[in-house]
DNA sequence: GCGACAG
DNA sequence: ATCTTGTCGC
């Protein structure tokens, strides 16, 4: 059993070297392996979840989006939250709060971090599994910002990048067939001995022409969810397009939420 | 110095 | 991430 962690939460005040020390710390608290309650198989399945003598876990997607200035000047992050519990969205919430830092590749849960746990303590209902756009575990210090947050709530996560940020895929991971999955191993730019398994290449979708290819997802452990699990959980969820349906509803209500709220303060 | 680099 | 119409293909 292991604890919240409010104390290791993202601080974009912080130097870089104290932030690189932060995340030491994040992926020493952070657990690699499955360590849940609820039943993986009944996630996104309705028919799987009316059999089901309890209510399928609620798992939620999470992603940003960015309001600008009077000078067109990005100053803003938008976080949403979608909430989903055997195929439904039974809750949505979104949190705008200051972006205090730029990107930095390896240093991005500094920068979303605040808006999302703004957001997550405005959510209702207990999530059992927290999905987010980006790295969990596939990133130079093992703390991506689905480690990090998911460490910081103590709740099973897992990272769902479109492009690979680190490490070496196994096997080509060029025209993958729908449904499988190439391992991610360490290298020397990670924080683990070389040839660790820290994630997957898994696709999700692909054409059944030659003609073009769709890339295949980086997915990897956030915390509490070993990578098996972590990819098994990305095939089952997306239903009918690339990402998984909690993901994919974020995107798309971060954009909505900053339209109807309108750029420019 | 060179290369790599989630969103 | 964001700026953005049409367009190719199933």
């Amino acid at each position: 059993m292991s604890p919240p962690r409010p104390d290791l939460a993202p601080d974009a005040d912080l130097s870089r070297e104290e932030m690189e020390s932060l995340q030491r710390e994040i992926a020493a608290a952070a657990v690699f392996e499955d360590d849940f309650e609820f039943d993986p198989a009944t996630l996104g399945d309705p028919l799987a979840s009316a059999s089901s003598p309890e209510d399928p876990p609620v798992v939620a997607g999470i992603d940003q989006s960015f309001l600008s200035d009077a000078d067109g000047d990005q100053d803003r992050a938008l976080s949403a939250v979608v909430a989903m519990r055997g195929g439904e969205v039974i809750e949505r919430v979104h949190a705008i709060r200051p972006l205090e830092i730029p990107y930095i590749p390896g240093l991005l849960s500094f920068r979303e971090g605040r808006p999302i746990l703004a957001a997550l303590e405005d959510l209702s209902v207990e999530p059992d599994l927290l999905l987010f756009d980006g790295s969990g575990r596939i990133h130079f210090r093992q703390a991506g910002i689905a480690t990090h947050i998911g460490v910081v709530r103590d709740v099973p996560s897992i990272g769902i990048a479109k492009s690979l940020l680190c490490g070496d895929p196994c096997e080509d991971t060029a025209n993958l067939p729908t449904g499988t999955r190439v391992a991610v191993e360490s290298n020397s730019r990670v924080d683990a001995p070389d040839g660790t398994l820290i994630g997957y290449a898994v696709q999700t979708r692909q054409y059944d022409s030659p003609d073009r290819s769709i890339n295949p997802l980086y997915v990897s452990p956030g915390h509490r969810v070993g990578p098996e699990t972590a990819a098994d959980v990305a095939l089952a969820l997306a239903s009918s397009y690339k990402l998984p349906e909690p993901v994919r509803l974020a995107d798309s209500y971060a954009d909505e939420a900053k339209r109807e709220i309108g750029d420019a303060p």
